[in-house]
DNA sequence: CGACCTCGAGCTCC
DNA sequence: CTCGAGGTCG
């Protein structure tokens, strides 16, 4: 925090929460969140008397470094923060000694060369009574001159410039330009501005409808410049010539520069694409007014007319014009699908000239609301096939790879192996111009495993073309298809051609939003051209027309949709700008990121906190530099290990969960405050973003570890008794010696009285490989499996599969069920414990699932054996 | 109309 | 860094 910048202009920009259209509000409407926020937490700092101090005066040894300090809210606030406070404060003590020569000279911590020309600002209630809080605060303070301004003041001060910020005269006021008059300029942000966030002006940009791009190149107009600016932009800033502009001069750009200066080509283009535009709506309409025909004819009374439709469905898309991006992806199924009987013919052997001639199924993947499965259905089509979709995680088509794709089923497989041969399965006809479309198939496999292995089986011999969705093909269930599949995966569309699809409907629907707005629409769903819909479609209830601003609200609206990972949290965190001076969020809405998530949170910080390239260490060159990132990493490792403490309060024996706040700055908000900045860390291990924990892989494959051993012991219940851990250390070892040492010195041999011998003790292959990875020594995992050839290792799997077994639960599925058997037989008195965990009692209709032939040998086996109605854990034997 | 070049953005984790 | 899109030139 040393490296306290320049003293600077105040900033006269309100929190972009409350940047409004057209005049600012008069004060007396707070506008939302963050000004809510503020006085709220003002007051409660006031109320804090004595521990505020110790804040004061820790925040200000904070230059001397190397201080340790127990970690606290306060100190890592924003040093720019409290810069602009200062400022601010000195605002209103101007004021103020203006008006009533009330207040005493501030101390001269900090040097202000900037003076303000703002002191003819009209102190409205508001401020007048912000400004007398920290007047009087100011007082109070005044024995202790070399003290700093207090952190309190910020409350207050923040309290002030927000309401009163925009309407201050002569200060650094967002201009407000002609519409459109940044229309054909492509801007270039570069290093930290003084007054407006990265965001913040990126959007003033966008919002006079300038572009903006990331990387400095010939086309761009102008390179706005703030402090610290990036050495390679600023190289190929000087290199390409480039027009450099300062903030001021920014904002001074939209204050005189009117309307479009667009040139002739820019123009050409803009009524281009308005052409377009219209023609794609009028086509719109006319399909329409067919429809509503073609309805009305049918006298379906079911219909729903077209105009009451949702959006979304009204304009799906209809043909292969209609589909937004992934053009390349798309011509390639079409092709594949065009080509496909050819290359049934040919065997599949000829790869082609994309080399997809040899797959009988592709794979789509890619984020939802894109279009995948609109995509599959247009281009089956298209191809001329006839499109039938199972969607994976409906339990009809779920049944129905069971049953009937099952390939030792013989119904639709008849079909699938005999030529031209017509089958109808679930009312559906299938013939050979039928194209398979599954949907979510990474959502299938989660209950019945093996169904993705039964696709699999299924793709190796279709007779016709399979188009599979996925959302996420790097699933570990999702492996086995990757080899049998051509891999197409769809990406989101870019703004520019969500935009022109997006503002046909809308010129269709005579709804008149700018472009910029759309655009922005677009950007904040994420290219999500159902939600932009369905957020456009409910905002035309009321309105025809759509500001900037109030896209704005209507995206903060529908915002809370997406979701926080720890990832997005962790960037957000220690992203470039987190904690620069011009980030607007507070030091609370920081510390609720770590809420989200309080118990990964942490640990995504603690795996991060090195890999960035820190914002406070940029300043330096050379070997200062990496002192300096040094030092800030060691600080960071020193809040974390606070953090580590506290957290030993909270999870120990005491829970204290009242630390969690403090716990949520010390482990979290502290060290990213030290560390944020750039994250692509070249020469760091480099990798994007934050990884993902070790600790957490680590931990995950305990659980696994202990929940698979938590198995063992439950079906080896029936014949022994012992906790957990003595099951670990005592009866493996010996069991090691019965059902695994026989594989690896005799091979096959071995198989009978191995399977026997886990029969024995309920057993199943599944434990068998826990039990195997669970080894240690000379049985531990790899050793083991090196040992046994893999020719026993598939005959094991192949016998064991083949032959019945006396357990009744060997399927990982059917543990509920499994666990209320043992119950009826009654567990061995001194093992309670096992039991404990036990979930309610699984009702009758969970017990027989899928796999009745299953249950039904053993379910009769063990049933009988005992008497079924002895309670829970009380019965003996 | 096709090939080449240049620009720009997204990539990764659950 | 790599891929795709778009523009330009032959």
């Amino acid at each position: 925090m040393d490296n306290t910048p320049e003293p600077r202009s105040p900033r006269r920009i309100t929190p972009s929460t409350s940047i409004k259209k057209s005049k600012p509000v008069k004060r007396k409407a707070p506008d939302e969140e963050v000004d809510e926020f503020k006085p709220k937490k003002r007051q409660s700092m006031a109320n804090r008397g004595p521990e505020k101090r110790y804040v004061e005066s820790s925040s200000e040894d904070e230059a001397p470094r190397g201080k340790k300090k127990a970690p606290s809210p306060m100190e890592i606030e924003d040093d720019s923060d409290e810069d602009d406070m200062d400022d601010f404060i000195d605002d209103d003590e101007e004021d103020d000694r203006g008006k009533k020569s009330k207040v005493k000279s501030k101390p001269p911590a900090k040097t202000k060369k900037v003076v303000m020309t703002k002191k003819e600002t009209k102190l409205t209630p508001v401020k007048k009574a912000a400004a007398k809080v920290a007047a009087k605060k100011e007082e109070d303070e005044v024995q202790e001159p070399e003290e700093k301004p207090k952190p309190k003041y910020n409350w207050a001060a923040a309290k002030a410039r927000a309401e009163a910020g925009p309407k201050a005269p002569g200060s650094k006021e967002i201009p407000e330009g002609v519409p459109d008059c940044l229309a054909g300029l492509t801007f270039v942000f570069t290093g930290e501005l003084t007054s407006l966030g990265r965001d913040e002006a990126i959007e003033l940009a966008k919002r006079y409808s300038g572009r903006v791009t990331g990387a400095p190149s010939s086309k761009t107009s102008y390179v706005i410049v703030g402090e610290n600016a990036g050495k390679s932009k600023m190289d190929a800033i000087q290199k390409k010539n480039i027009p450099t502009l300062t903030e001021d001069e920014f904002l001074d750009l939209i204050r005189t520069r009117h309307g479009a200066e667009l040139d002739e080509k820019q123009l050409k283009a803009q009524e281009k694409e308005q052409k377009k535009i219209e023609e794609a709506a009028m086509a719109m309409a006319a399909k329409e007014r067919e429809e509503e025909k073609l309805r009305k004819r049918k006298e379906a009374a079911k219909a729903i007319p077209i105009s009451s439709q949702l959006w979304t469905t009204k304009y799906a898309p209809q043909t292969a014009k209609d589909l937004c991006g992934n053009k390349a992806p798309i011509g390639r199924l079409l092709d594949w699908l065009k080509d496909w009987d050819k290359n049934f013919k040919s065997g599949f052997k000829k790869p082609g000239k994309e080399g997809l001639g040899i797959f009988r199924a592709v794979l789509i993947s890619g984020p939802p609301g894109i279009g995948k499965t609109t995509s599959a259905h247009l281009m089956a089509k298209e191809a001329g096939y006839n499109p039938i979709e199972l969607n994976a995680s409906d339990a009809r088509s779920k049944k129905l790879i069971e049953h009937h794709t099952n390939i030792d089923n013989a119904s639709l497989d008849g079909f699938f192996q005999g030529a031209g041969a017509k089958t109808t399965v679930m009312d559906m006809r299938l013939d050979s111009k039928t194209c398979l479309i599954m949907d979510e198939v990474d959502g299938m496999s989660a209950g019945d495993r093996g169904g993705v292995g039964a696709l699999n089986a299924l793709i190796k011999k279709t007779r016709i073309p399979m188009i599979l969705i996925c959302n996420d093909k790097s699933l570990q269930k999702m492996k086995p298809l990757i080899n049998t599949t051509y891999g197409m995966p769809f990406k989101r569309p870019g703004p520019n051609e969500v935009r022109s699809r997006i503002m046909s409907i809308l010129y269709k629907e005579k709804l008149k939003i700018p472009t910029n707005v759309v655009d922005q629409l677009v950007q904040g769903a994420n290219s999500d051209i159902r939600q932009v819909l369905n957020m456009l479609s409910t905002f035309k209830l009321g309105k025809s027309e759509m500001s900037f601003d109030e896209g704005k609200a209507l995206l903060k609206v529908n915002e809370k949709n997406t979701i926080m990972t720890p990832f997005t949290i962790i960037d957000k965190l220690t992203g470039p700008y987190a904690f620069s001076h011009t980030n607007r969020e507070t030091l609370n809405e920081k510390a609720e990121l770590y809420f989200h998530d309080f118990s990964f949170v942490p640990l995504f910080m603690q795996e991060h906190y090195l890999k960035t390239l820190p914002a406070r260490a940029s300043k330096e060159d050379g070997p200062l530099k990496d002192l300096k990132h040094l030092d800030l990493v060691s600080k960071a490792a020193d809040s974390i290990s606070d953090g580590d403490l506290i957290d030993r309060m909270i999870h120990g024996s005491e829970q204290h969960w009242s630390l969690l706040p403090i716990h949520a700055f010390a482990s979290t908000v502290t060290p990213a405050s030290l560390i944020y900045g750039s994250i692509n860390k070249p020469g760091y291990g480099g990798g994007f973003g934050p990884a993902f924990p070790q600790w957490l892989g680590q931990n995950s494959k305990q659980g696994k570890l202990s929940r698979q051993l938590t198995d063992i012991q439950i079906r080896m219940r029936l014949r022994v008794s012992g906790s957990r851990q003595e099951i670990r250390e005592q009866y493996m070892p010996l069991l090691a010696g019965h059902i695994v040492s026989p594989l690896m010195d005799r091979g096959s041999d071995a198989l009978d009285e191995v399977i026997e011998y886990m029969d024995e003790y309920y057993l199943s292959k599944e434990d068998w490989d826990a039990f195997v990875e669970l080894g240690v020594d000379s049985m531990r995992e790899e050793f083991v499996l090196k040992k046994i050839p893999s020719a026993v290792k598939s005959a094991f799997t192949r016998q064991y599969n083949k032959t019945d077994h006396p357990i009744a639960f060997h399927k990982g599925d059917l543990f509920a069920a499994s666990k209320k058997k043992i119950a009826d037989i009654g567990p061995a008195p001194d093992n309670e414990d096992v039991f404990e965990e036990d979930e309610p009692v699984p009702d009758e209709e969970e017990e027989k699932g899928d796999e009745e032939e299953d249950i039904d040998v053993t379910k009769d086996r063990l049933i009988k054996a005992v008497k079924p109605k002895v309670v829970k854990g009380k019965g003996k034997k």
